[in-house]
DNA sequence: GATTATTAGTGACTGTAATCACATATTTTT
DNA sequence: AAAAATATGTGATTACAGTCACTAATAATC
């Protein structure tokens, strides 16, 4: 069936579209015209979509799952530079400079994307100009994000970085429950670790702290509830 | 007389319009239109163009001098995000969105700006898509800065991290002379501690560690001699 | 479900940078 | 040119996070 598929297929890009921001000022047949410009590409947990020094060709959109973006400091540690989630998208830095890519990205699980190649890319953002500004925008808000975290790198109390660390992720991932917010770890405590850029063990040392002075408790390795959210805002 | 001025404030504008990326693709016509639009602004050492918590309403671009962006710790901290000079523009991100600026941009020496309204810039994106993509281009580059900042600031060790800052003026500063590279530095030591998210103190000894080790020669407290740029590569 | 691999927690020790305190230089102001 | 303000250098001490080494727990693989 010709039409089931190609409305599949449509569906599937409007899916992916409707979820980036860049892409939601468009009207209905235009939204129809750049599916039809639109890859598709699943990963494994762990697998890497691009890596540092790649000459890339596309820019990158998250459909579902996640990822993580790091580059290796001089001394060889992983730092984390961002989390990607559903509906952020990156490589356009790529697209417009002769730069190769700066950072590697690795999924964190099962992550589909969609992707727009190079030379459409340029085409829309020559024919929508509310596209470029969409995207300004949008770089903006990395550009916030990215700020955020140096801040919060160039403090030089620990204890204040992982407890800022904890509310970021309260409010991006946390749940209310009764005894307080539960809330699903994005990394372990190695990534942790490598997105504070401190010793993997000093975070170990840290949460048991908190868990000891009643602040958070333990549920497993990849989740925490966190009791007293008052106490980390201090 | 009336032709003098305006060619006099014409060609001002368009000194300041030369200098910047982002108008780099226009034609004279369309230079000299927007040239009408660009605002100029004076300040001496010291002051703030804007301050964390201000509403903007203009893009900024530097036409003369220097300044650093920075924010506040949790610490109460100052930390240095970044060092525009003479063709860097900022203040594009409050533009567009309702955020508020997130960080002080202060002057280090005296400065001129030309300033563009927020009305003007966003007709300017409409009008010109290919400026949009200068600036997308140009904010790739912001991050690229950024998370080059990040990753040095995840080095634990610090010598490494001075030794990079050194090279990096070097690259950017720096005058071959016969001794080896002589650099003008754009801080103090105070602002390169503020910059590393070190103590100030720190940078002191760090700096007379390298004095004694003849890798580099203090020449005044914003001027520093590098003899051996190898030895700081490692 | 057992085995292997990965991830996490904890003690002991060490190194290094922060802090405090002050002397000395340098720059700015008057 | 003198005085005031600011910036820099350095010693002594302390605190705190890193490293190493190991055990325990959890997750992945067969």
């Amino acid at each position: 069936m010709p039409e089931n598929s190609q409305q599949c297929s449509h569906c599937k890009n409007k899916l992916c579209m409707h979820k980036v921001p860049i892409f939601n000022n468009l009207n209905h047949e235009d939204m129809f015209k750049i599916a039809e410009l639109i890859q598709h590409k699943n990963y494994k947990k762990g697998e890497s979509i691009f890596s540092q020094g790649d000459n890339l060709d596309s820019i990158v959109i998250i459909n579902e799952g996640s990822a993580k973006a790091y580059k290796y400091t001089q001394e060889g540690r992983e730092q984390i530079l961002y989390l990607f989630s559903e509906g952020d998208f990156f490589g356009e830095q790529y697209l417009l400079s002769k730069r190769t890519a700066t950072y590697t990205v690795q999924t964190l699980e099962a992550v589909k994307v969609c992707t727009l190649s190079k030379e459409h890319f340029q085409k829309l953002l020559l024919q929508y100009p509310d596209m470029g500004i969409k995207i300004i925008e949008e770089l903006g808000t990395r550009m916030f994000r990215l700020e955020h975290v140096m801040e919060s790198m160039g403090v030089r109390n620990i204890d204040l970085r992982i407890h800022s660390l904890l509310l970021d992720y309260s409010a991006k991932y946390g749940k209310k429950v009764a005894e307080g917010v539960l809330l699903q770890l994005p990394l372990s405590r190695e990534g942790i670790a490598n997105y504070l850029g401190v010793a993997r063990e000093t975070v170990s040392r840290k949460l048991s702290q908190l868990e000891n002075d009643g602040i958070i408790r333990s549920v497993s390795n990849k989740s925490i509830l966190i009791l007293n959210e008052v106490a980390l805002e201090e």
